[in-house]
DNA sequence: ATTATCTATAGATCTATAGATAATGC
DNA sequence: ATTATCTATAGATCTATAGATAATGC
């Protein structure tokens, strides 16, 4: 029973990072308070000190996630040598499908974010125009063909991922992820 | 309170439609028992003479999904003067985006197929090659490069309804579609 | 007689709250 | 004294079941 405010504040964040790794795996809906609240190593009653409600949590929780997904993408681009590469191998990688509770919110929560409210779709928004811009500039053009080119590709890699993690049949899911690697990259 | 074996036959299959339209709207953990048999004029009670078990009826639901997804891709192709360009407008459609109840399954039970056991994911694997196949054909090749190409496609089309659907900007929701059709019809 | 559906409810699970406990921080 | 967390539980919701009711179909 820790109970500096330093504490609270590292607990709070803890809460959030797991939700936003849950929500991912699970759907916005999946986990429980109580299971989100354990993971923390804490117990489920002290959870609406932190939160004035579940939607709460999961809002800050995807927002999180948006963050984290932002992050990533600079990480896997920042220095490399081929930078359009470097993301493409990235996120069409079966690491990236067999994990996405640390992955790409786009694709983990699109049908979810599609039923949320107005915060929710908001941050989620931001990181689509994030990509779309990001795509674009690695495209190396700034013309309205390029832009159209980089909707297109960003929007075939999260399909590939989605469909890549559907089925069960993992000479179809490599197919499909190595497929839109080829494509995306010609 | 009707009991034919003939009406009940009716009553199980306008359940399993019923849950097939409200799991692709909601999710597949999203609508309850009570709620699909209430809209389908029944009493909660009486569901499990139809279905062993809530998990049961949406491994149904889910087929009869399939099911429609692969009747409309064909009434789409059907007969049109430029099948491509018909199934592709079709499918990034406003009205699509907007009716995810009875659109594509691929796009709107992805996330959670890729959670659900193999019965399920059998029937998804199996309209994923559906559209394939239909795609490779109607890029008019038999050969690896086609092949390819499709599956880029048709990730792209499916990426492009999962991202429209969730951001709030109608704008950029429009821009996504278009830009998709663009470069696939190309 | 059989059976499809209905009414009623048991049991489990989940969000949220109330009051107790044990630290912090003035 | 204040407050972050814990224990305990209320209230709502959901799946599943038991027994009653009212049709069908031999």
């Amino acid at each position: 029973m820790g109970h500096s405010q330093e504490e609270k504040a590292k607990n709070h964040q803890r809460i959030v990072e797991i939700a936003a790794r849950r929500i991912r795996e699970s759907g916005t809906d999946g986990p429980g308070v109580a299971e989100i609240m354990s993971e923390a190593g804490l117990t489920h009653g002290g959870f609406y000190k932190h939160f004035d409600s579940r939607d709460d949590l999961v809002a800050e929780a995807v927002e999180a996630a948006i963050v984290q997904g932002r992050d990533s993408l600079e990480a896997q681009v920042d220095g490399a040598e081929d930078p359009l590469a470097a993301f493409v191998d990235a996120y069409l990688s079966t690491a990236h499908r067999d994990d996405p509770g640390t992955g790409c919110p786009v694709v983990a929560l699109g049908a979810d974010v599609a039923r949320s409210g107005d915060r929710v779709r908001a941050s989620y928004r931001a990181q689509v125009e994030h990509y779309f811009a990001e795509m674009e500039a690695l495209l190396g053009g700034a013309d309205e063909e390029t832009r159209r080119r980089a909707i297109a590709a960003v929007s075939s890699m999260v399909g590939a991922m989605l469909i890549s993690r559907a089925v069960d049949d993992e000479a179809l899911s490599e197919e499909i992820l190595s497929a839109v690697r080829a494509t995306v990259e010609s």
